[in-house]
RNA sequence: GGAGGGGUGACAGAGUGGUCGAAUGUGCCGGACUCGAAAUCCGGUGUAGCCGCAAGGUUACCGCGAGUUCGAAUCUCGCCCCCUCCGCCA
């Protein structure tokens, strides 16, 4: 959420950020429903006040009579102005929550995923005369197993089985070390979380266009991610500013609908229901945000690196931003499944600089030397366990089929190859 | 799941219809005293919105929501959370 008195004050700044963005928002639309609800506002208050005022001059009055019929007629229109306050207050809402987040100026303008800027590669692809795809290897290998899945859950469920499910639980515990050891605090969060705290995080449970599973009668959704979670976990709270920034590495299940999300482009485990993901989420300073997001940035390529697998970060452009990030970068793997299995590159991490966006709908603030402020979040993969493993096993396949694990990993695995 | 108790400011804890944004204590900030500190004394100390150049004024918030009333922290209803005991259970 964007603050009203930024967009009351700037307004074109805000409609040519909607439009480099690729979102078509009716900003005018909002200040109108601002005007209103600021005037209305005003003299609900002042009818309050006067209610306020006769109330308190009852009981040492001789004429009480006129007094509370006073009171009553205020009463009864303060009753049908509130009724209308509520129907404009939410107008407001519901537009200014669909006011995307400012935007980095160093942002790539671009209007989709095609105008994303690479900014760097790391390794070198292996090249194989017949590279097999993950899916592929695992059903060799007898580590994965989709079909099961289906059985038992449907479509985009899977099994990991044996060395695989051994493979999973090392990667997991493999983020979680590193990142604790550079000072994050390990976090296993609830896989759930109330409407509320999606909102707030900047997801939209149960609207026609949702990813997001939710439960019937009640107000809790399976989480997309743990960036949820983490989000919510300082939520309505004022953070010590000496104690910023906080970072935190959580693990959680992800749950994502990806209605109509089947084809090649979401081949095996690239667009799965459920899987386990290690997520960092940082909480700071507006000045440190900068910094921080690189950090995250580092975290994630040193983890690439450690796994030996072949990368390309990516700017992401203003178009592509989704609604929460001010600033965002992807870091895509090789994979050579990708492509008709030619390979290509293929997302595994984002790293999103939120600014305040989602703090102020979570109202997560700080006393700083100018008042209180709210904090800045950002949120970074540290290591999704579906789409790693593609890049882990189709990287790291052997002309006989086997996996080699790497170096940094056997001492999680208790192995140093799957065959 | 059953029975009972409870949710008030940073914390503890009063308050059962009006003068309560809320006593008192602790903590915290400023000041006095002191060579300095402790103790003591004095003053201050919530969040958000609106009006205002400012001083200041005003509205809302006592778990959340709805209701009764001229007036609600206080009464009624629903929900959430916490504690104790019983049952069940990974």
């Amino acid at each position: 959420m964007i603050d009203i008195k930024f967009i009351r004050e700037n307004p074109d700044i805000v409609k040519n950020n909607c439009q480099s963005r690729n979102v078509k928002i009716e900003v005018e639309e909002l200040l109108e429903a601002d005007r209103v609800y600021t005037a209305l506002l005003r003299e609900i208050e002042q009818n309050r006040a006067e209610r306020n005022s006769i109330a308190e001059q009852i009981p040492a009055s001789n004429d009480k009579a006129t007094l509370v019929e006073r009171g009553k007629s205020i009463k009864n229109k303060l009753a049908e102005q509130e009724e209308e306050f509520k129907k404009i207050s939410e107008k407001r809402q519901a537009l200014l929550l669909s006011i995307p987040n400012l935007t980095h100026p160093d942002a790539p303008v671009g209007r989709d995923d095609n105008d994303n800027l690479e900014i760097r590669q790391w390794g070198e692809v292996r090249q194989f005369p017949k590279p097999l795809d993950h899916v592929q290897l695992g059903e060799r290998l007898g580590i994965l197993d989709f079909e099961r899945g289906a059985k038992v859950a449907g479509a985009k469920f899977y099994f990991w089985k044996g060395k695989g499910a051994l493979l999973e639980q090392a990667l997991i515990r493999f983020a979680m070390d590193y990142l604790y050891k550079n000072g994050f605090t390990p976090m296993s969060t609830p896989d759930l979380a109330k409407d509320e705290i999606l909102i707030g995080t900047g997801y939209q449970p149960r609207g026609p266009e949702t990813q997001i599973y939710s439960i019937d009668n009640s107000d809790l959704s399976l989480i997309g991610t743990a960036e949820i979670t983490l989000g919510g976990y300082h939520k309505d709270e004022f953070l010590n500013m000496d104690d910023l920034p906080v970072k935190y590495a959580g693990i959680s299940h992800c749950y994502r609908t990806e209605a109509g999300a089947y084809g090649r482009e979401s081949y095996g485990l690239y667009r799965v229901h459920q899987f386990a993901k290690v997520e960092m989420f940082v909480l700071c300073r507006p000045e440190q945000s900068e910094a921080l997001h690189l950090e995250i940035l580092k975290h994630e390529e040193q983890i690439l690196q450690a796994l030996e697998i072949p990368y390309r970060v990516v700017d992401i452009c203003t178009g592509d931003l989704g609604g929460p990030a001010y600033r965002k970068y992807d870091i895509e793997a090789w994979m050579w499944g990708r492509n008709e299995g030619r390979g290509d590159w293929g997302e595994v991490t984002s790293a999103s600089n939120c600014t305040d966006f989602q703090a102020r709908r979570l109202n997560i603030k700080f006393k700083s030397d100018q008042g209180n402020e709210f904090v800045h979040t950002l949120n970074g993969t540290g290591l999704a366990l579906s789409r790693m493993p593609i890049a882990l096993l189709e990287n790291h396949q052997q002309a006989d089929g086997s996996i080699k694990i790497p170096a940094a990993l056997i001492p999680y695995c208790g192995f140093d190859k799957i065959d």
